[in-house]
DNA sequence: TTAATAATAGTAACTATTATTAATAGTAAA
DNA sequence: TTTACTATTAATAATAGTTACTATTATTAA
């Protein structure tokens, strides 16, 4: 039960996770996959990434939809997901950096690990947006971010 | 499709989140609201959540498990998960604060919102876990947390 | 009072994920 | 090499949380 072995149909999984940027679903890794090994089913697609989570080699990502997303990048790093389209970035370093030196802990708890989790607009659905608004009378912007949490995305959840 | 009506039911699962502190489960709040509305269905249930998050009255709590959980709190506040039970707690405001003045951001997303959850051992299983520590021979003990990311908990998903 | 719209209980459908099954292929010991 | 063992696979069935649908009832607006 922990001596795995490195099936073509598993490093396929983990080539496919590393070179992607795009935190792909199970569904996606599916469709990427097939392109190699067509009669891949999606049950060796989910035991794979179960096992390849198990391993350390990969992580899932804590994204607030119904459909998990998987990171070929094992180490820590945060993420951001845009409201509008769905799509999952890397946080840049540097503006985690100082978030993390002020984790000051004296709580009942044994914290064992966080998730940082930013919302907003990437830059394209950014652009449209600032577009659609030169067409309308401008209105008072409802500026969530500062004060209420946001997480009601109209992206593909 | 906008003029919503305060039906007994929605004013009774709107109070029941209030009451609670426990952040329930769509059928949590089902088990709730049925003591006093025995008929209610689950459709009704899940109808009501969406229609109070879409008026901003309560939220919905990203915590990376396939059961959503709904927080009758709607203001900005941060969560802890038993990474063992799956409790969820919400984080002391002072703990909050040191990370909040440090997020200083330029970066080519418009940042809406934000969402940090800790993950780690509620006071319970906290305990538990170094009562059986005792009955073993002591081992190197894993710590993640400070480099890497464990968002793997046995708990109740 | 009439028409339009919201909301309801009950139930069916959907969808992401997990479990099961029978077959296959590496691995280790005899 | 044979044998037994175990991991893995594709295919499929099952599960579970959630959403959509339907007929009916209640509320609001004209």
């Amino acid at each position: 039960m922990n001596n795995y072995r490195m099936t073509p149909q598993r490093r396929l999984i983990l080539e496919e996770l590393r070179k992607t940027k795009k935190h792909p679903t199970a569904s996606e890794v599916y469709q990427l996959v097939r392109k190699n090994i067509p009669d891949i089913s999606m049950g060796t697609v989910y035991r794979n990434l179960a096992i390849l989570i198990k391993q350390g080699k990969i992580q899932r990502i804590n994204n607030g939809s119904k459909k998990e997303r998987y990171d070929g990048n094992p180490y820590e790093h945060f993420h951001i997901k845009c409201t509008e389209c769905g799509r999952i970035d890397d946080l840049p370093e540097d503006l985690v950096e100082n978030i993390k030196r002020n984790i000051n802990i004296n709580f009942d708890y044994k914290i064992t690990g966080y998730d940082l989790f930013f919302y907003g607009l990437c830059p394209d659905c950014k652009r449209r947006q600032e577009d659609k608004m030169e067409e309308k009378i401008p209105e008072k912007s409802k500026n969530y971010g500062s004060l209420k949490l946001q997480k009601l995305g109209k992206g593909e959840d």
